[in-house]
DNA sequence: GGTGATTAGTTTAATATCAAACGATATGAT
DNA sequence: ATCATATCGTTTGATATTAAACTAATCACC
């Protein structure tokens, strides 16, 4: 294959992967906006519902998002009675947040509506579709992670 | 398969396909501060490089951001002498964007780099690979289209 | 024990982003 | 001609996001 051919084949590959990964995306984050939350604030009390009590630093690792931000969102959680913040005895640094009743109430059933809308979208593929795509993904995603 | 199976391999997949999307953007995104441009503005510029001046509505509707926002991103480029508004004469409502000179040396050189980091990206998957990805991701974004 | 480096979290300044309200302009129906 | 409606862009208020400066607390090493 000609060199303008492979150029052209992998802008419209990465296209065609953005295109498909925002309209999931779309799809999903229409689930946790009907819910009140916004992207991230799902990404913590998801966080937090999965892997319980963490501290702020983790979290962002977690989410991938910087420490300054996680304040914010935590801030906004907090606010809404969700989480709340409870200061480690042992070193005084640390913040663990915890999901209060309502926040896990709250992240249970969203989680699950989430949950259901990514599986009705990739209902479009087949199993063995979904597992070509998954394997071209881990593939390319990996790339990253070097 | 059973319905559990379905639904882990539908969560695994689109795991992975928003780790690919999110690995190659940031890839593409760091080629683009480089050169002191933000996502958006990257966008717009690229917009009005290969389609020439626009109003601020057509660019929105290509970038799929809301006219708010394309508003302060205008202000930003036209601050940094990258972009002109021209107010339509014949309808006073419109204002058409123009690139500068120096928005088109800038764009026409960010954009030869950010198609060669997509180029170098994609380079993980052969050429039979990147087609049969395209496809899915293509068969999956076509249902956000509807 | 004290000092220097490290770590957790906050704050700040800049940009992004949307939805909704708004102002200016244009169009259409009567 | 006039008034209602629609359209384009701006503004506003809220949240998101980062990088970088900063504070508070801990740890490591001498």
């Amino acid at each position: 294959m000609s060199d303008t051919n492979l150029k052209s084949l992998a802008l419209g590959t990465y296209t065609k992967l953005m295109r498909a990964a925002e309209s999931a995306t779309n799809r999903t984050s229409k689930v946790m906006t009907a819910a009140g939350l916004t992207i991230s604030q799902f990404g913590v009390l998801e966080a937090l519902y999965h892997k319980g009590p963490l501290c702020q630093r983790d979290i962002a690792a977690k989410i991938l998002k910087s420490t300054g931000n996680i304040t914010l969102v935590i801030d906004n959680l907090e606010k809404n009675g969700l989480v709340r913040r409870e200061r480690d005895s042992e070193d005084r640094r640390f913040l663990t947040v915890h999901l209060t009743e309502a926040g896990t109430g709250l992240i249970a059933k969203v989680f699950a509506d989430v949950e259901a809308a990514i599986v009705a979208d990739l209902a479009t593929l087949t199993a063995e579709e979904q597992e070509t795509l998954g394997r071209l993904c881990k593939k390319l995603g990996l790339k990253g992670a070097a």
